[in-house]
DNA sequence: CTTGAAGCTATAGTGACTAGAGACATTAGG
DNA sequence: CCTAATGTCTCTAGTCACTATAGCTTCAAG
């Protein structure tokens, strides 16, 4: 049995984020010590090693808290699985995508930077005037990764 | 004179968002109505359809904060904004790089899978196995873009 | 003059954690 | 056995950049 804290050595998960994970529903509530403190076995283990997985390949929590339930139920089709990972793919090409332009934007905007004054400065010029940029270029796509 | 409704059609930003921006001091307060409503002249719209700008480029409020400081003495250098943009740029980068992999990994994965049951689905395998992936992997990277 | 849109304030919610306070549990060394 | 250090407990609030809601007032058009 594995303590809180060895148990979020052992998955790569820090001890906090296992709390609220357990908080939101996403890892069952473990037995407890006679102290009170939280036990975990072997499958609490793997479970948390798939979320972390997950976790790293962007999958937000919602999407895993459905591939979870899926993975407990090893006859059905593997359809709805792929479907989530699919839009996932979509979703990470589609950053891949705006941040490339970004990134071209910035770049255009920095080497064309004369290192002067503020006054004639590229960088200040190009932000204070949409019209100065070569691509559209549209961040505003929230959740991390 | 502007009422907050066409001022933020104009830059392309929503009310409660313009707000917000006045809340937290990036815009200053406006002149008031007779019936206490906003009113913003140019200097705002062009203030507002800055911070706007440089947030579809992905600076963090913090960063465009500084920049508008910067843009307000013209007569400065101009490296601080040079740097404020090339640290952006390093970030937008190094997203790229991180999200790539993710793609590559999301493709691999799910090319493998079968189609069949849960029980032989490669994206649930190589979810529980992090060993079964080709590359490093890791997206925790907060804010968003 | 009435109606409906637009504006006002204030508060709470989002996602996925992270940080802090203050108290209890466990373990290693002496 | 005692003590000190570390680990764990609960609870609350903070992060970023908004977004949504509720309940009110003001304004412009017909």
């Amino acid at each position: 049995m594995l303590t809180i804290g060895k148990l979020g050595q052992a998955a790569g998960v820090k001890v906090p984020t296992i709390r609220y994970y357990e908080q939101i529903g996403l890892l069952p509530e473990p037995e407890r010590s006679a102290g009170n403190q939280r036990l975990y076995g072997a499958k609490a283990r793997e479970r948390l090693a798939f979320i972390r997985h997950a976790r790293d390949l962007g999958f937000p929590l919602d999407a895993i808290r459905d591939l979870l339930s899926l993975s407990d139920s090893p006859s059905q089709s593997c359809a709805a699985a792929d479907v989530i990972a699919t839009q996932q793919l979509v979703a990470v090409k589609e950053r891949i995508t705006r941040l490339t332009a970004l990134q071209a934007e910035l770049e255009r905007m920095i080497t064309q930077c004369a290192k002067g004054t503020i006054a004639d400065c590229r960088v200040i010029e190009v932000l204070s005037d949409h019209g100065l940029c070569a691509q559209d270029h549209q961040a505003r796509t929230g959740q991390g990764v």
